[in-house]
DNA sequence: AGCGCTCGCGTAAAGGTTTTCAGAGCCGGA
DNA sequence: TCCGGCTCTGAAAACCTTTACGCGAGCGCT
């Protein structure tokens, strides 16, 4: 009926029993000739597997975690995998995992730490072994109290904990960080600016308290003090994250001043919305105004004009963050690590209009 | 040590056989009082539960779904995350999944046929209950036997099989498909590229065989016959999907040939690339051609200028992928489902240049 | 020839939960 | 008073695989 050969059973998944049974051995032996734990004379294993493929035998996964005790799967766990840069933190983790066999879910919060919580205990039923939280997040203390919770839960267990982006956890908390030098990128974009004559640079897309751009807008700062300029320079919209915010900011700081020649926005999101924003007003990039962003995200050199932005390499984070976590079993807890940035020069950077540069 | 009461056990999983114990019960009546399946006294259950918080219980989800024979998973498999499109549709996946307490595990094939293949077969052995594979691929032999394979592979073992996007399966296989009505979407975006008064309109992004393409390729052909052009009026450019392939045709036909006024980009990919190789040769837009692109991606607004394009809620396929596979059980087994499209009209149509409209 | 080692393989236990079956206690009706 | 039926609960089986343990046979060495 179903075309597959006459050995198929038609109701039930066929078990390794079946598979013994057929093979002429114990269940025992099929099990040491299927996994390959266990060395099995050739010619037995050849009648296993032959056995195993006439029936299209499929493994439980469920009893194998059983019996061995956990599984090989790690959860990533992003605010939405819409956003470009989330979606790439993703694929590298996918893409790690894959590599050594091991299985990828992924969850989706949308910034909401009730469903951030429940994904992570769902994962611990599920016993995977690897838990990756990306993405900046302001710190308060119940942040922290989270975190701690999360940490503790898995380590009982034996899984891990990482943390891309987001703030260092309270020392002796079980849990590893991975994420990008945020403040030397800021500082070297804003380095960029300075040097193509710009002064009067303001920082679109603070968050205080997200300790992401918190360090972003210190590279910002950094960078303007070594180039001598007094801190009342520096000019930090707290508008947040997104392409409406940056659309939004950028709009009502418009009508506000036109006394700075360029903008340092938080995101190429935060970019995308600004951009659009400044040719809504009639200004042109970048002869009237320069304007980079951060992360590169792919659309990025696709922008009008294209972006000139710092490349945060996320596919490599999201590596990164499996790679470090199932590396160093446990000397790694509590580890810090740091991933390089560099800036990608497009068009959306020019000499500042002639008579504005300060 | 922990810090986390006095009640922690400090080595292994804590099971229900010791929420039992601590609430005077058996195993049995905290399993009931537990997961729910089974009235029990208030009082009884009160007891379980907080026996089961104080011990930080766990269920152990390998377990359940051992006997309980599968599980409530949700496989989604697309080429690759990051792009814009298929995102959405994961996303889709994971919300509507979440919403019923299921899991949802992505897998990325980068368009190979044996990652897809080993992923179905993981599926299988994690024991999913619905795989949904996403995404237009060319349709030949191997590809039918595959779809094949997996759909009596995952049938017999009670679960579902969803194709988004993809061409519908031989007659009598038991897999379901929703996917967008490329052919009228495609139609009405060529329509209102006619009613602006463009007649030399070409369409970038065919790729044969690919049957969502291919479907667009259609649409777009029957309006232009509505309107009584002579069918030799349609110019396909087969240059296949991504920014890359747009950028890079555009290119080409430029300097092949400027008689059109108006390009169909297959995706809105192919747009960007197609709209930075015209901003490159010195076109103007809409000023002298128009560009249409396929799908709404997020950014698509951001593009310069923003793109008249056609909606594709991606998002909402996604949901409609599970709520269809898990509503009709044995019913709609081969079912084919279409989901509207619509126009967004924003500034990257014109009239066509004057003295060039035919 | 005899001893001991290795190899191959089968038996059985373990892993944690759900569910079936049945027993116990109780209430109400006859 | 007795019995039917209902509610609550517990013992035990079942789900499927892996692995520790042990046994028998074969082989090489003395």
């Amino acid at each position: 009926m179903r075309g597959m050969g006459n050995d198929m059973v038609s109701k039930g998944r066929v078990t390794i029993r079946e598979v013994a049974e057929r093979a002429g051995v114990s269940t025992a032996t099929a099990s040491r000739a299927l996994s390959g734990n266990h060395p099995v004379p050739a010619a037995t294993r050849a009648r296993v597997l032959r056995a195993a493929r006439d029936l299209d035998y499929v493994a439980n996964a469920h009893a194998r975690a059983l019996v061995g005790g956990g599984r090989k799967m790690a959860a990533v766990v992003v605010r939405q995998v819409t956003s470009p840069f989330y979606a790439q933190v993703a694929e590298g983790v996918e893409a790690e995992a894959a590599d050594r066999g091991w299985l990828c879910v992924v969850g989706a919060t949308g910034g909401d730490a009730q469903r951030e919580m429940e994904f992570v205990q769902l994962m611990r039923e599920e016993g995977a072994r690897l838990v990756i939280l990306v993405g900046g997040v302001v710190e308060d203390d119940a942040y922290r109290e989270r975190v701690a919770h999360y940490a503790h839960a898995l380590d009982s267990s034996g899984a891990r904990l990482v943390l891309c982006g987001r703030p260092a956890p309270d020392p002796g908390i079980p849990a590893l960080v991975v994420e990008f030098d945020n403040e030397v990128g800021a500082h070297a974009v804003t380095g960029h600016l300075l040097s193509a004559g710009h002064r009067r640079i303001v920082f679109l897309g603070g968050l205080p308290g997200n300790t992401a751009l918190d360090a972003r807008v210190a590279g910002y700062r950094a960078a303007l003090a070594e180039h001598g300029l007094p801190p009342e320079t520096a000019h930090v919209v707290d508008c947040g994250l997104g392409r409406a915010a940056g659309h939004r900011a950028m709009t009502e700081l418009l009508k506000q001043t036109r006394e700075f020649t360029a903008v340092f926005a938080g995101d190429d999101m935060v970019a995308a919305g600004a951009l659009r924003a400044l040719a809504d007003a009639g200004l042109s990039v970048p002869g009237d105004v320069s304007v980079v962003g951060y992360n590169d995200i792919p659309l990025a050199e696709d922008f009008n004009p294209p972006l000139t932005t710092v490349r945060t390499p996320a596919e490599e984070l999201g590596r990164a963050a499996v790679r470090i976590a199932l590396r160093d079993p446990e000397h790694a807890a509590g580890a810090h690590h740091l991933l390089g940035t560099h800036i990608v020069v497009r068009d959306s950077v020019g000499p500042p209009p002639t008579g504005r540069a300060l």
